[in-house]
Parts: C-alpha cells; sequence; structure tokens
RNA sequence: UCCUCCUUAGCUCAGUUGGUUAGAGCGGUUGACUGUUAAUCAAUAGGUCCUUGGUUCGAGCCCAAGAGGAGGAGCCA
C-alpha cells in the first residue's frame, strides 16, 4: 500500500478510506485494552492519532513502540470518539520501522529547553517548534527565489572560496591545503605561492562585490548563499556560518535600493502569512506563553501574527543620518544619560540601543536610515555631494536590528580609488572590480539581507541559534 | 573579545549560617484501569553536585584557575 502523509489524510480523508502513514511517534498512552499512539510525519504540525486495540495488534508490537520509535501503520480512517481531533486511523497492522529505546531516547512528550534543543541538534527537528520553524524557514527560501525570479532577476553562484579580503565586512575563515604541522615558509612568512590556489584564500564575508560583475551586464542579479565571519562574536544574533541574499542592480540609485527592500521584506513576511498559518499559530501561542512570564514593561505590545502583518502593511519610515542624530540627541534617554552612549553630535556611529530607540520607542514601527557619514562605512559606497555622507541605507526591525545593510555603489573611477587610498584597501587585489569602473561604467546599487535573521524575525525566535538547523557558532561545530 | 549570571538525577529545578544517609516535579521501569489527549492512580530505580587545585576536623555550599552555557556589549547581516 502506498503511504499516506499526514497532512493529506487530516486535510482530505474520508472515513472509511484504507491507507498506511509511515510517521514518528510522539506519545502512547492508553489502558489494558487500547493504546493511542501520537503520529507526526512532519508534513505539518499536527499529529496523526493511531488507534491500536488489543485484538488486532500483537501486544508485543505496542511494547516496541515507544516516543521516538518510527513505525508504519495500516488501517481505516473513522471518525474519532475523543474529542482531540475528528478523524484517527484504525489500527489493523502496525510494523516497527526503528525503536526508540526509552532509556536513552532524550525527547520526552513535554516542554524541553531550547538550550538543551541545541546540544542534540540531530533531534529537534523532531519537536514541534523546530519543524515549524524549518517549514517557515523552507518558504522563506523559496519566496526568496519566487521573488526574484517572477520579477526577471538572475541568480548568480558567486565564489565560496576567494581571495580578495577586501569587503572589509570582518575576519576570513582561511582556506589551505597545507600541512599544518609543516606550513612552507620562505624568508619567515608563510609561501602562500606552494598552497592549493598559488595564493592566500578565504571563504567568503559576501558576494557582493562578484554579484556586481554580474550585474554590469545582465541588469538584475542576486545571489543566495552562506557566507562565512570568523569574528568571535558571541551574540543572539551572530554566526560563523550564515545565509545572505544580494540583490544588486544595474541603473538602481539608493531610493530604487530603498524600494527594492522594504518591497522584498514585505512580499516575504505575506508568503509566510499566506502559507504557513499553521505554524505561525503554533510560534505565536508559543510567544505568548513566554511572554507572560516576563515582567510587564519588557512584553512586546504585538503577538507575532500581528506583528507580521503590521510590517507587512505599513510603510517603512525612512529618515537620513543627520535626523536620527537629531531625534537621538534630543530624546529623553540621551538628555536624562539613559543612553550607555550618549549622543553628542554628529558623526557618530550608531550603537544598538539607538537602533532599538528609533524602532521600537519612536517610531514604533521598521525604519530605514540612508545618507551615513562616509567615515563609518564601507569604501564602495557612492560620494554625496556633500562630501561628508554616502549613500548607504540600512534598514531596522524590531528586535533584530538590522537586517539589510546596502548602498548606492560608487561607480565613479576617480572618487573610488581615492577611498581606497583613504582606507586603505589594496586596490591590486581587486582590480577586477575597478575594470568595472573603466569599462562601461554606470549607477547601481544593492544590498545584504541576513537571511537567518529574518527567520527570526517571522518565526519570533529570540536566538539565532534555534533558526538554522545546525549553527556555527564560536566553539561549536558539533553534527 | 569585554561585562553579568549560570553549571546538582535523562529533563526542569530546590538544596537553610559549611555538618551525618543530596530532594521535588516531569520522564523511565513495574503494576492497575474498556477511549486516552503532555491520560490517571500506586510502587520503584536513578547522582563523579562541570573539572582541577586549595581552605577546613568536615565542602554541593567558601577561595583560585580552567571548561561549557545564557543574557548584554562590540563587530556586523
Amino acid at each position: 500500500m502506498k503511504r499516506t502523509e499526514i497532512k493529506q489524510l487530516l486535510d482530505f480523508a474520508k472515513a472509511g478510506e484504507k491507507v498506511e502513514v509511515r510517521a514518528w511517534v510522539r506519545t502512547k498512552r492508553g489502558s489494558k485494552n487500547v493504546s493511542f499512539i501520537a503520529l507526526n510525519d512532519g508534513s505539518t504540525l499536527r499529529n496523526l492519532q493511531l488507534v491500536a486495540d488489543l485484538e488486532k495488534v500483537e501486544e508485543s508490537v505496542l511494547q516496541r513502540i515507544n516516543t521516538g520509535a518510527c513505525i508504519a501503520a495500516q488501517g481505516e480512517i473513522v471518525e474519532s470518539q475523543g474529542s482531540g481531533q475528528t478523524v484517527e486511523l484504525q489500527a489493523t497492522s502496525i510494523e516497527v520501522l526503528g525503536e526508540a529505546h526509552p532509556d536513552h531516547y532524550p525527547l520526552q512528550p513535554k516542554k524541553h529547553s531550547l538550550e538543551f534543543l541545541r546540544e542534540i541538534a540531530h533531534l529537534r527537528f523532531r519537536t514541534n517548534t523546530f519543524s515549524a520553524i524549518n517549514r517557515i524557514r523552507h518558504q522563506l527560501i523559496f519566496g526568496v527565489h519566487e521573488y526574484f525570479h517572477s520579477r526577471g532577476f538572475l541568480n548568480v553562484h558567486t565564489p565560496i572560496i576567494t581571495a580578495s579580503d577586501a569587503e572589509g565586512a570582518g575576519e576570513a575563515f582561511k582556506v589551505t591545503n597545507f600541512d599544518l604541522n609543516n606550513v612552507p615558509k620562505a624568508e619567515g612568512e608563510v609561501d602562500f605561492s606552494q598552497d592549493f590556489f598559488g595564493k592566500e584564500t578565504n571563504l567568503t564575508v559576501s558576494g557582493q562585490l562578484e554579484a556586481e560583475l554580474a550585474a554590469m551586464a545582465m541588469g538584475k542579479v542576486y545571489t543566495f548563499g552562506p557566507t562565512f565571519r570568523a569574528e568571535n562574536s558571541n551574540t543572539s544574533r551572530h554566526l560563523a556560518e550564515f545565509w545572505m541574499i544580494e540583490p544588486e542592480v544595474a541603473f538602481a540609485d539608493l531610493e530604487e535600493n530603498m524600494d527594492l527592500s522594504e518591497d522584498l521584506l514585505k512580499s516575504l513576511v505575506r508568503a509566510v502569512l499566506d502559507n504557513c498559518m499553521e505554524d505561525l499559530e503554533f510560534l505565536d501561542k508559543r510567544l505568548a506563553d513566554e511572554e507572560k512570564n516576563k515582567k510587564a514593561e519588557e512584553r512586546s505590545p504585538m503577538g507575532l501574527i500581528e506583528k507580521l502583518k503590521f510590517v507587512a502593511d505599513n510603510e517603512f519610515v525612512r529618515i537620513s543620518y543627520t535626523e536620527a542624530i537629531e531625534i537621538l540627541r534630543n530624546s529623553k534617554p540621551n538628555k536624562k544619560k539613559k543612553f550607555d552612549y550618549l549622543i553628542e553630535g554628529w558623526g557618530a556611529d550608531l550603537q544598538s540601543e539607538h537602533e532599538r530607540y528609533l524602532v521600537e520607542k519612536h517610531f514604533k514601527k521598521p525604519v530605514i536610515l540612508y545618507d551615513y557619514p562616509k567615515d563609518i562605512k564601507a569604501f564602495y559606497m557612492r560620494l554625496n555631494e556633500d562630501d561628508k555622507t554616502v549613500r548607504a541605507m540600512d534598514v531596522l526591525f524590531p528586535g533584530i536590528g538590522e537586517i539589510v545593510g546596502g548602498s548606492q555603489r560608487e561607480e565613479r573611477l576617480e572618487k573610488l580609488e581615492k577611498r581606497m587610498d583613504e582606507m586603505g584597501v589594496p586596490k591590486e587585489e581587486v582590480w577586477w572590480y575597478l575594470d568595472l569602473r573603466k569599462f562601461g561604467t554606470a549607477p547601481h546599487s544593492g544590498f545584504g539581507l541576513g537571511f537567518e535573521r529574518l527567520v527570526q524575525f517571522t518565526t519570533g525566535m529570540g536566538n539565532i541559534r534555534d533558526v538554522i538547523p545546525f549553527p556555527r557558532t564560536p566553539k561549536n561545530a558539533e553534527f
């Protein structure tokens, strides 16, 4: 008999149908004559109740069925006599595909801490929370490709291994083929000319520079790939390995760049609202339960679904860095010296506390900040007429902080070279990037969207380690 | 990397001013129960108190170093 997925079965099956399901056991309970087995196969958050009558199913088989076991069950769909479900599967035969010994299986039919589940990441897919997160994560992955494809963007695979570290986006992981106990040296220095690529190489920190190359021929492109940062960051918003979406658009100015980022974010949130409501409702409730344990002033004013709808339906606030500084300088926490870093004047980099104030207290909605001082931004951002600011923009989200960072790129060779000199960026390493400005240069813009931060936002999860199946963080590369 | 906090049973946590055999709930096991909903009821097993060193007659508790985890900061996405 062909197996039926539980989602299909619960949505469409009629009483009297004979089916086979294959699934993992969540709980088993019951009495002398009848057992009730909650089954989940990942196709939906909902469980199927399997009813095993001792007259029809061997007791020796039932004894081997514990939480975590995998079974194949054949039977007939019947209307449930119990109140927790409308239909259930009355078993005619059960085969145990894989036992899960109760003395050793770590998942119990009870609430586990997220910290504990991180230690058993190989099994946490089997919990409601992580299956919900991963179904939403999939919807977002799919949504990204769907969004760009339907608008004529081309997906570009930029290299994972790169020779340039010119982006300045943090420490890179080194890639080498050397025997680390016997590294070839020349004049005291490591001799990379003998290494696999004949030069020093690392894992990419961003696909942006390469995406720009593609955009200056293909027009509209995007990357969606893994990126790596060897920063010793220990926060709930950073990973050493994370996925980033980087569109790059020829002829687009900063305005269009902001439009694209806002529209993309809203579309993705809407896609989740349209397609993952069952999982969202579960996470919404989970979050609400968690909020009950918090103090009143720490509680978030909106539930998860409410928050997602709010973001999808409302305009993001757009203000310049200069306007933001004015707001912050005149803000209550600044005047009362409640900020750890007080805003004295123009030019200061904004700290998390400032971004949070703008987003969560002052505007109470997503904020796009643009036109930052050139000294606190990367070399490739286009210089404004004032010679002080660059065409940079950051999208700030409540609870997450910076979810998007982007800019209009400097397309004028002279200005770009001047900035690289000022900031000490080695021009010879990225000669190809400069070539773009020599041959048919054009205005263009792009941004980077941190995928896991987006998943964090849409699932309401507080720690980024819980929205990627196998998080890579300092001192942790298990699984 | 910095600051703060944490580490006791499989899990979540108590553990009094340093004092004899370290506790609970859940989970496990065994038994009871004619349909349960994280079933219920009864009994029961289960501990290198993170590691190392120190103070003390005596350390889960005090001190030092280390390891791991969480929250915040920095860096950023």
